[in-house]
RNA sequence: GGCGUGGUAGCUCAGUUGGUCAGAGCAUGGGUCUUACAAGCCCCAGGUCGUAGGUUCAAGUCCUACCCGCGCCACCA
């Protein structure tokens, strides 16, 4: 052995003895108990981060730990399309190309996206072996496999059956830049100043951020409560507008706080998500005025066509023409909507959407956690997901996409003469009525240019995982990627009716970080339990966010990610796990300082070390095996270090059991280094009886190796294949049986 | 605004039911190449445990108030 461990050396080795055995595919025993997970599957639309790698390391831990303690371990790998994201970073690339997704009909876009995405799978497929990452690749699902995409039909088409989807205009998050809505929880909020108008409304004088939205105002609204303005209530006013002048009615709302601007407000329930649910409480007409361009429609006078901020500083022109205009604050500070992608403002805009009705999943979901039959650890984060729960509204499920799933309906175009479909025809984009299209365009071509369609909410359509025969046109919404992978557990262990599920199901943990408790773990405990009866899993452990050594969130744009390849590269993959191991164990976020990497890749050095000193000195020596058990010629010294061990052993148990990762790997490396190297080894120098002590060494000394297996497992597999075995111990360290 | 979480040595963090709990790693300073390991070994220094009260024989640990950080959610035109 070589005076220093080499991790460029040894890793490669050591995957290769795994993967010839073979170590980590699932076995299904029916006399063993099974162990397994399911892993989050990473985007497959760039590389691996430090956080992938946490996730990599926790579970790799207690995968190995699991199959030492002899259950029948499986741990499922795969990769996630990621819908939204990845269609993003390929239109970036298109960009570049001065294309857009607007030159290409749908089957094209889809194709190319799945091309680019296939280039990225391999790389990142490498990465996670290279981690150490003990998954089972016989076993591999990709999000849109086949056996995915039709398990996500069957459940859309049961559902369908069980009246728990349906269509409505929904007022959405519709982003006119990303030409696609957006799910509340997927909006940033962001402080910013815009001038607030005051302006006049007939008899009132009311503030507003967007006067251009006044076109499709149905309603004004006052606080109930508010003298001041009680006598209009229930009332008509007349108001002098730009387009002349119009009648509303004045409606009373707990809504509207008489504190802000003059107490009264405008309402256009089309464009404002207050002003939606007040128009359904009040019965108001909604009124779009914006198109899904971003441009104000046919309602809107000489003002149609114009896009919104351009609309309103013509409108406010023209009402300082008019004399309407009261005043500008200048100074006002709001909180703005925009998309998490691309930070746009987003229009509130009404849509017909496809929609799940959650009032009977949810429930189940809810009582599961509540009971403890699902267990989240850190426990402080059920709160989380209890009330996440207990708000949730019904789900939006579509999405204006074409990187994803389609929704698997299909609309028959003579049935639907209203279809909004745009396609493409040549190098023309055409946009309309599918009954005007119809007349100068055959259907074989709108079908084959087809970009999307809208339909209207009233539309009928015919549920089918295969084309339909006619002429249907398909719905071109793709399902939220949340929908699909809230399937994950099911289709990896390929639901319903696979040997693999009926042994592996529900798995045992599900381990990610939780920043997506409420999009992922909730959705896939309601499907869990909705298809089976069963949830997905038993406990839920949410690691913290790897943050960058400044304590803030890593991004691009700050300039501070760290990457874990640098680290692989010169401190080796052992000393990368335990410096993002030991750290986490209340599931917090943290700070990662490259210093731990350093300290455990000098701990990975000193294991070594203690080995190659064993060797050394058993060199010309008969050295029996030490049985753990007989107390024959024990002296204290070795009494201490048995007892040592077999307390780190229990308390090594103890944290893993639950979820403590930092203090379970720490337990084992004071043990190693302080107990083992500081004190035993320079009391086995001394010893007359050499031999005698040399058997206990190694003993504690292997036993030592395989609690440490889990958390550095390339090092103690590597020492183990320099040290000479007894009959029946196993040629890997990884098969060997875990310390009692 | 609601909910949650944290403020312990220069840095990153442990400290689980109140009683060797004032700790670890790294960094700093000094010594040491003692043949397993200088990626080692030995030693030194460093904290009134966010602030102020309170409960208790005893409080980082429990209670109250306040200050600061972080996160999630909601959101007023």
């Amino acid at each position: 052995m070589d005076k220093r461990y080499d991790h460029k050396i040894e890793e490669p080795k050591i995957l290769d003895l795994w993967k010839k055995n073979d170590c980590f595919k699932g076995i299904i025993d029916k006399k063993k108990k099974p162990f397994t997970i399911v892993l989050p599957p990473p985007n497959a639309s760039g590389k691996l981060h430090v956080g992938n790698d946490l996730m990599l390391a926790i579970e790799d831990v207690l995968i190995r730990w699991k199959k030492m303690q002899g259950y029948s371990t499986l741990w499922l790998p795969g990769t996630d399309h990621a819908g939204f994201e990845t269609q993003i970073v390929f239109e970036r690339e298109l960009r570049e190309e001065g294309k857009s997704r607007f030159d290409y009909d749908r089957d094209t876009l889809y194709q190319k996206i799945w091309d680019f995405v296939e280039k990225n799978k391999g790389d990142i497929d490498e990465q996670m072996t290279r981690m150490g990452a003990g998954l089972d690749w016989s076993r591999y699902t990709y999000t849109l496999d086949d056996h995915v995409v039709d398990t996500v039909y069957t459940t859309f088409q049961k559902m369908v059956d069980d009246n728990l989807i349906y269509r409505d205009n929904y007022i959405v998050n519709y982003c006119p830049k990303c030409g696609t809505t957006f799910a509340d929880l997927e909006l940033k909020h962001i402080t910013r100043k815009d001038p607030l108008y005051y302006m006049k409304y007939g008899p009132f004088t009311l503030a507003t951020v967007r006067p251009e939205t006044k076109f499709g105002d149905t309603a004004v609204a006052v606080n109930p409560k508010d003298k001041r303005y009680k006598e209009y209530i229930g009332k008509e006013i007349e108001v002098e507008g730009l387009l002349g002048s119009f009648k509303l009615k004045v409606i009373a709302d707990h809504f509207v706080d008489p504190e802000f601007g003059t107490g009264v407000v405008k309402v256009t329930p089309a464009h404002d998500k207050n002003d939606y649910e007040a128009g359904l409480r009040h019965n108001l007409e909604v009124k779009p005025v914006i198109g899904l361009d971003g441009k104000l429609n046919d309602k809107c006078g000489p003002y149609e066509g114009m896009k919104v901020m351009e609309a309103r500083e013509k409108v406010v022109d023209d009402l300082k023409a008019k004399g309407l205009l009261v005043k500008i604050d200048e100074e006002y500070e709001h909180v703005v909507s925009v998309c998490y992608k691309g930070g746009h403002d987003v229009e509130p805009t009404v849509l017909p959407n496809w929609f799940v009705s959650v009032g009977k999943l949810k429930k189940p979901a809810l009582e599961i956690v509540k009971k403890g039959k699902v267990r989240i650890f850190p426990k402080w984060r059920e709160v989380t997901y209890t009330r996440w729960i207990e708000e949730m509204r019904d789900w939006p499920i579509s999405r204006q996409i074409v990187w994803g799933i389609r929704i698997p309906a299909w609309y028959s175009v003579k049935d639907n003469p209203k279809l909004l479909v745009t396609f493409i025809k040549g190098s023309e984009r055409i946009t309309g009525k599918i009954s005007e299209l119809l007349m100068n365009h055959s259907f074989g071509e709108i079908e084959k240019g087809l970009q999307n369609l809208i339909a209207p909410k009233d539309a009928k359509y015919i549920i089918s995982k295969e084309k339909l025969e006619g002429e249907f046109l398909p719905e071109t919404d793709t399902f939220d990627t949340w929908f699909s992978s809230g399937h994950w557990p099911l289709v990896t262990l390929h639901y319903p009716d696979s040997e693999d599920f009926k042994y592996f199901y529900p798995t045992s943990v599900m381990e990610t970080g939780w920043e997506i408790l409420r999009f992922w773990v909730s959705r896939m405990i309601m499907f869990g339990i909705y298809l089976t009866g069963n949830p997905p899993f038993n406990d839920v452990y949410l690691h913290g966010l790897v943050r960058a050594i400044d304590g803030k969130k890593m991004s691009k744009s700050l300039g501070n990610v760290v990457n874990p390849e640098e680290y692989i590269e010169e401190y080796g993959v052992d000393a990368l796990r335990m410096g993002l191991i030991s750290g986490t164990a209340n599931g917090k976020d943290f700070a990662f300082p490259k210093d731990k990497v350093v300290s455990y890749r000098n701990f990975a050095n000193k294991l070594w070390n203690m080995a190659r000193f064993m060797l050394l000195m058993m060199e010309d020596k008969e050295i029996s095996f030490y049985d753990g058990k007989s107390s024959k010629g024990l002296q204290k010294e070795d009494k201490e270090i048995l007892k040592k061990l077999k307390e780190t052993i229990k308390s090594v148990n103890d944290s893993l059991e639950k979820y403590r990762f930092s203090e379970a790997a720490e337990l084992a490396y004071h043990f190693m280094w302080d107990d083992l190297a500081s004190s035993y080894i320079e009391h086995v120098k001394d010893r007359q009886d050499k031999e005698f002590a040399l058997s206990i060494f190694r003993y504690v000394f292997v036993e030592g190796l395989k609690i440490l297996h889990p958390f550095m497992p390339f090092v103690t597999e590597a020492i183990w294949q320099n040290l000479p075995k007894n009959d029946g111990e196993s040629e890997i360290l990884l098969n060997s049986i875990w310390p009692e």
